[in-house]
DNA sequence: ATTTCACTTGACACCGTGTCAATTGACATG
DNA sequence: CATGTCAATTGACACGGTGTCAAGTGAAAT
């Protein structure tokens, strides 16, 4: 019984992400966590010497759950830059709202907490790679908009398609998840592809 | 003498603006700001009772400071859409850096605290009224971009014009302000003008 | 001479994180 | 059976930051 990895520790993570499913990411608590997963708050500490730790062993918790890797790495077998850069934008797109709470939370204490900064900027830099390498593909094509040098293009995807912006359309204004792909898409091929 | 809204209570102002300059937000503590004003803490709370209070003060302090409400209605005396879209991102984006670090602090405190969260909605609230009536402006000119309702690229201009993207663009990205500017009333006139 | 007002000092409560020490109960091994 | 180990428990406590309260000071106004 148990996996080697202790069933508390999964437990607790398994906990973990349903409180943060809720996206009121940054009022999670330590103790709410030890209740919810029926421990003492102490044994939380026993696992996971801080809340940054454990959030961060949540997102890999996630991704293992979620299978990203995979679906990140998917849009790499796209032929032209353009079907790149649309089947990255519907990856990381539907991705988003997988690591939304998780996110949210971790945004919350970047600025004050540095291994959470860390964490969520490692995570940023992954997905700038993506961006990066999508804009390449469209400039290997010669499909880059004549606008952009490959730098300035990839920091624009990059920013367009940051959870704060998928956040405001899709929280904030309302827009459905499909609405949300849909314009991103439209406006990246608009903006990018020559 | 002294203005009849008290010295201190323009000092302790005058110190939160300087002590936001820098950027770093969400680590000035009450404290600080005292200690900067040459008060003790406790004064700070005889002339603001929380430390929202405070913050969203210097938010209006700083705009009176820098006429910001002139400067933002100056868009509306466009002639066509296309330039009011444009004079209007020029003068929010040329407001931003000015009030960057009030704004990181309020957002930081945002999910926590009611108060700063309906500051900042409502600065935003703003924002985005101004966002309306430049799509507005272009639709009576029948020069909507045909992929868009109005509704739809108000939500998107306000999105790309939000503070974090500049944040993310200026600040991690390392892009000067023209070059902020630049890109986004572009990409802007790309995206929304016919 | 007294009142009033802005401010001071210092103590304290509340919360959430993180630490420490002593204890318990289950299970494995000699 | 005795011993040790290990995960977990209880309870106390330190720290940092916000916000509160009470008593006192000093200067200007009347």
């Amino acid at each position: 019984m148990s996996s080697e990895k202790s069933d508390t520790r999964t437990r607790i993570l398994e906990t973990t992400r349903q409180l943060l499913e809720t996206g009121q990411g940054e009022t999670v608590r330590m103790a709410d966590i030890a209740r919810k997963a029926g421990i003492s708050r102490q044994a939380l500490y026993l696992h996971f010497a801080t809340r940054a730790e454990l959030l961060i062993a949540t997102t890999f918790y996630l991704d293992e759950l979620k299978d990203s890797e995979a679906r990140l790495a998917a849009s790499r077998s796209a032929a032209s830059g353009v079907e790149r850069l649309e089947a990255f934008i519907e990856a990381w797109g539907s991705y988003i709202p997988e690591v939304y709470g998780m996110a949210k939370a971790l945004m919350a204490m970047a600025p004050t907490d540095e291994a959470a900064a860390q964490a969520w900027g490692q995570r940023m830099a992954d997905m700038r790679e993506g961006c990066e390498a999508a804009i390449t593909a469209l400039k290997a094509d010669g499909a880059l908009a004549p606008g952009f040098s490959e730098a300035q293009a990839t920091d624009f995807l990059w920013t367009l398609l940051s959870v704060r912006n998928w956040e405001q359309l899709t929280q904030e204004c309302g827009w459905s998840q499909e609405a949300y792909l849909q314009t991103v898409k439209a406006s990246a091929r608009q903006l990018f592809v020559a």
